[in-house]
DNA sequence: GCCTAAGTGCTTTTT
DNA sequence: GCACTTAGGC
């Protein structure tokens, strides 16, 4: 094997395969790189086995990028090893021992929504008032209080107000509900794992003896479960290595414990402790920048981050009158850019998911292909989300949380009495909703699912989707309904079989609960996207990736750092945000450009926000301001946000009428419908990305079919 | 039980 | 500016 291409320090990584091992890889110092390299020695160098390899990463994605790259290096026997997601590999521990922790194989995964939706209804039952106890927060506190490994009768003694009061009561019974239901949420994932080996020695064991050699991704992410797991695992052999970066921890929202890294040492005895402080990615002054700001946090460890690629372009800084000018002010420099580069090289990255509808929108209008990375999309969408409860009832009965869901869906007349009502008999009788349903309309609905689940023996999945949407009505019920709306669910309903025809595709023939099991800890379906197109994300989503040029919008403070961090927060939150300012300077190879507004539309109201405190701690020497500094006077803004940008008087065409329900073709963007006709814009719905955009009327792109 | 209209409160970030 | 909730009429 050629390490040569490595560097002294990352070949030390590579080399150093038994004992523990912490690597502190600062941003673009190749810990990718080191991590394959390194599972590939050990299959080729040492002889590991490589389903002795367990190697856990944070997204799916970088999950599925590491597979792909070690197919390349070893070849396909790289499948045997376990490369996933933490709660990837918490399902696969929880299916091979369901019955030991009081599961049956068949159990289902709930996401974030149906939790949410499940402390809904217990507030409601416990009359409580939605407004007085917000049930996203209760949630979140559920759901840290798991990730703590804080059981419901141990939260007592945490809680000292009413309100935590509540929390308890609340999280008692969300538990008795998912284990009713056969169910378990993403914490359980890691948690119940956790319970599985403390409570049967002989069962970590065996495990310890599978995964003897462990790599762990982006530790300075882990929370304090993943901490325990980890620990379990790796107890026996040792043999464990993690990579991450102290000054990239952006998780601690989510029970994110950025101290895991730094008190490696001293967890592990005789740890080896590698620095990698040379960046192969961005220029200088890129990295002087991220420094001056990183180097504000008072929390972190020193570190010596450098490269030599040399002082590369100043940071651009734009200043714009308001978010339009702001979107417009991206379009100009992409349409600059794209001379030299492709589209692909560009990520525009903000703060919020919100952020994007502005963007998107003058993107559409100027032909630029973008797509989003992230943020809310397919699966989140009603008609999936109810195709999913079907899905998941038929393989798992006792699944009331999915029953409630669809049972009057499409609508039956079985109104939320009747529902409370299924939900007292099944207390009273301790059995599923579906086993105590016997007669009126409920039973018709029964004898649906009863002939699904028949019809699920001997049918592709493909077929059974159809079936589905078939006998339970929801198919006809849109074709009925003739809304715009409506076909767009049907479309989604479409492609939903191009996503199961595609798993057979890959894995043959898979039975429903392999695959409702897959698919619960997926985000987003992977379009088949142009992949040439300028990628649009959150600062979150963007770790891990590079662009050689990178935007940052709405740099605010109020927005970056967010409005949260600063009033209500503590000095950690402020930390956190500059630890994220800190990732999004450093995704840049080649320039990086600084955009914000003087004026923005928030929650419908306009609002000024001052210039992002992040880019004070710049030094001067490194920024390249686009902008004069005064004010612009209030009329001049007014003119200025009516103006169009860009002159389109060659491009409009005259005398096109477009009328509700047009079918149109769109260069860039494909084929749509349009939805609504305003007095210069058009709503078009289009298939990909699903959803309704706004465009220009009479725009040179869009043709009628 | 269903539908519509008016009202409200909200947004961080995600496996 | 939107998505979700609630009240009131059918």
């Amino acid at each position: 094997m050629d390490l040569n291409e490595l560097n002294e320090e990352q070949r030390k990584a590579v080399l150093t395969t038994e004992g523990p091992i912490l690597v502190l890889a600062g941003a673009g110092s190749g810990k990718t790189k080191v991590l394959t390299t390194k599972i590939a020695y050990l299959i080729e160098e040492c002889g590991v086995p490589p389903y002795n390899i367990l190697a856990i990463t944070f997204t799916n994605k970088a999950a599925g990028e590491m597979k792909d790259r070690l197919v390349k290096l070893v070849g396909d026997k790289i499948n045997s090893a376990q490369i996933s997601t933490f709660h990837s590999f918490g399902v696969r521990i929880i299916r091979e021992n369901a019955p030991l922790l009081g599961y049956t194989n068949n159990f289902n995964i709930i996401d974030s929504d149906d939790s949410l939706t499940v402390v809904k209804k217990i507030l409601k039952e416990m009359n409580l008032d939605s407004k007085q106890f917000n049930p996203t927060n209760i949630r979140n506190k559920i759901s840290s209080a798991k990730n703590e490994m804080i059981s419901p009768d141990e939260y007592e003694k945490y809680a000292n107000s009413d309100i935590e009061e509540i929390v308890q009561t609340v999280y008692k019974k969300y538990e008795i509900i998912l284990s009713k239901s056969n169910s378990v949420d993403f914490d359980d994932l890691l948690l119940l794992p956790i319970k599985l080996f403390k409570k049967y020695p002989d069962v970590l064991n065996r495990y310890q003896e599978k995964y003897r050699y462990i790599l762990i991704d982006e530790y300075q992410d882990t929370n304090e479960a993943q901490y325990i797991l980890t620990k379990m695992i790796s107890s026996k052999y040792k043999n464990i290595c993690c990579v991450g970066d102290n000054d990239q921890s952006i998780y601690g929202f989510r029970g994110a414990n950025y101290r895991n890294i730094l008190n490696f040492e001293k967890d592990y005895k005789n740890a080896t402790v590698i620095k990698l402080e040379q960046n192969y990615r961005s220029t200088t002054n890129i990295l002087d920048a991220a420094n001056d700001v990183i180097s504000h946090n008072k929390e972190r460890k020193d570190k010596n981050l450098w490269s030599n690629k040399g002082k590369g372009e100043k940071i651009s800084y734009y200043k714009a009158y308001n978010e339009k000018d702001e979107a417009f002010y991206v379009v100009r420099k992409i349409k600059e850019l794209i001379k030299n580069c492709d589209y692909q090289d560009i990520a525009v990255i903000y703060r919020t998911n919100a952020q994007s509808r502005v963007l998107e929108e003058a993107f559409l209008n100027e032909n630029i292909p973008y797509h989003i990375v992230g943020g809310t999309g397919f699966y989140n969408r009603k008609e999936i989300k109810d195709l999913l409860a079907y899905l998941r009832l038929i393989n798992n009965t006792q699944d009331d949380i999915s029953l409630s869901r669809v049972i009057n869906v499409p609508k039956r007349g079985i109104g939320t009495k009747s529902v409370l009502n299924l939900e007292e008999k099944a207390l009273k009788e301790e059995k599923s909703m579906y086993e105590v349903i016997d007669s009126g309309k409920e039973m018709a609905f029964k004898n649906i699912i009863e002939e699904l689940i028949n019809d699920s023996h001997d049918m592709t999945l493909t077929d059974l989707v159809d079936d589905v949407l078939e006998k339970s009505g929801i198919k006809e019920e849109y074709i009925s309904e003739k809304s715009l709306e409506a076909d767009i669910r049907l479309e989604n309903l479409e492609e939903f079989k191009s996503i199961t025809r595609a798993f057979e595709d890959r894995e043959g023939v898979i039975s429903l609960n392999d695959f409702l099991q897959d698919i619960s800890l997926v985000t987003d379906i992977e379009y088949k996207y142009d992949p040439n197109t300028v990628n649009l994300m959150t600062v979150h989503s963007v770790k891990g990736l590079e662009f050689p040029y990178v935007f940052v919008v709405g740099m605010e403070d109020g927005l970056f750092p967010h409005i949260n961090s600063i009033y209500n927060g503590t000095l950690s939150e402020l930390e956190e945000e500059r630890r994220l300012c800190y990732v999004a300077i450093t995704r840049a190879k080649e320039k990086l450009f600084f955009v914000n507004a003087r004026m923005r539309n928030m929650f419908g109201s306009s609002q000024s926000n001052q210039e992002s405190r992040f880019i004070k701690e710049i030094r001067e020497e490194l920024i390249d301001k686009e902008f004069k500094d005064e004010e612009p006077t209030k009329k001049v803004f007014f003119d200025l946000d009516e103006r169009p940008h860009f002159d389109h008087s060659d491009e409009i065409k005259e005398d096109v009428e477009y009328n509700i329900g047009d079918n149109v073709y769109h260069e860039v963007f494909g084929t749509g419908k349009v939805l609504e006709v305003g007095k210069s814009t058009l709503s078009i719905a289009f298939k990909h990305p699903y959803g309704i955009k706004k465009l220009m009327k009479n725009h040179k792109s869009i043709n009628k079919l």
